[in-house]
DNA sequence: TATTCGTGGAA
DNA sequence: TTTCCAAGAAT
């Protein structure tokens, strides 16, 4: 498959390898080889910059330090944790995954990439990170920087896309790696592909590999790596309602399936749920929300438009347009209504998603 | 295999 | 403002 002769390939390896040693950054999760480190880090770090992960590996730390903690550790205090990194099930999994770890295997970690990804949320990718970091296992540990690396090294065209492609890099990698050491071989993969093989603007020129890099000797860098684009975010049309029930705000939980899964918000609803005229008045929408409020909620409420423009929020393959409301809700029975009253103290205590964040601020924008 | 899961930064 | 990309996994 590779055409590498074997010592082009060690000559890659000490030099990469070298490079890593003088160059590799040092980070919090680098301080040792703890399996629980390298995985709390690798989880984070899935499509998630270094940068925005450093703060929240260190709280995350200090809040659950062991397997245990984080097993036996409150879902709100989870994704608290996890609040403003997205992908909020990445920190269910964990969860899932420690107690798992705790259950079936006496709290011992398995040590190989195989047994690994038998595990909640330890995909391909994570498995080989924990197996080669952690326990030295020789395994490729193919992610975004993997992908860039080693399309442009040997030119690869499949399109990084596509779910069947990573085993082509795996097998690759699988040739190249380090037996010796192959988790500091994985993690200077990383380190080069967040340094001199970045995705827009390459600095191959000082690259410490350069002469390895077919793709830039051949002036084709920009080439690669070959992915086909994703389609645009779907336009979905909702009504905030910020309001109160006596001293209290009421705020909805989202449900345990699908988007910001047990996250709060105030109540959202989606303007295809509405009984409404395509060509609706404001006044309108008020109506057909309170009718909506006391239909499914069975809550009776008094609401007025906010003066102030839509909030609007982009997720990978839906852009939100919200539009505020505001009012006061009678006190009454929840029974019917998916979420809770809570005191402007105790709102800091739950986790919101970035698109709350929005809401707040455009409401206390208008309050003056 | 294709879709569904967030957010922040850069250009 | 829009688009793309960043240490992917589950379904």
């Amino acid at each position: 498959m590779i055409e590498w002769p074997p010592e082009k390939i060690k000559d890659f390896q000490t030099t990469l390898l070298n490079w890593y040693d003088d160059a590799g950054r040092d980070l919090p999760w680098r301080q040792d080889h703890e399996p629980y480190h390298v995985w709390v880090s690798e989880i984070m770090l899935q499509q998630t910059q270094v940068q925005t992960v450093i703060p929240y590996y260190q709280r995350f730390m200090k809040w659950f330090p062991t397997v245990t903690a984080l097993a036996q550790a409150p879902e709100e205090r989870l994704l608290k944790a996890w609040e403003g990194l997205g992908y909020y099930s990445r920190v269910r999994n964990m969860q899932r995954c420690a107690r798992q770890l705790l259950a079936d295997y006496d709290g011992q970690w398995p040590q190989t990439a195989a047994e690994l990804s038998d595990l909640i949320g330890i995909g391909p990718y994570t498995a080989g990170a924990i197996a080669s970091i952690a326990f030295n296992e020789p395994v490729p540990a193919v992610d975004g920087n993997a992908y860039r690396v080693f399309s442009r090294l040997l030119e690869i065209d499949a399109d990084i896309t596509k779910p069947g492609t990573r085993e082509i890099f795996e097998d690759v990698i699988s040739q190249l790696i380090s037996k010796e050491r192959p988790g500091d071989f994985n993690q200077a993969i990383m380190d080069l592909g967040a340094s001199y093989m970045t995705a827009r603007q390459p600095d191959t020129a000082h690259s410490p590999v350069k002469r390895f890099n077919q793709a830039y000797l051949d002036g084709k860098e920009l080439d690669y790596p070959v992915r086909t684009k994703k389609p645009r975010p779907q336009p979905i049309d909702y009504v905030a309602v910020v309001t109160k029930m006596g001293p209290d705000w009421l705020m909805a939980q989202r449900s345990s399936k699908g988007m910001l899964a047990n996250l709060w918000t105030v109540p959202l609803i989606k303007l295809s749920d509405l009984d409404l005229a395509e060509d609706y008045t404001v006044n309108e929408l008020i109506t057909a929300t309170v009718a909506y409020f006391k239909r499914d909620y069975q809550l009776d409420l008094t609401a007025e438009a906010l003066a102030v423009r839509p909030v609007t929020h982009t997720f990978t393959h839906q852009k939100w347009t919200i539009q505020l409301l505001t009012g006061q809700v009678v006190p009454a029975d929840l029974a019917f209504f998916a979420g809770k009253t809570v005191s402007a103290t105790a709102l800091a205590q739950l986790p919101m998603p970035k698109v709350q964040t929005k809401i707040w601020d455009r409401y206390h924008s208008s309050q003056g």
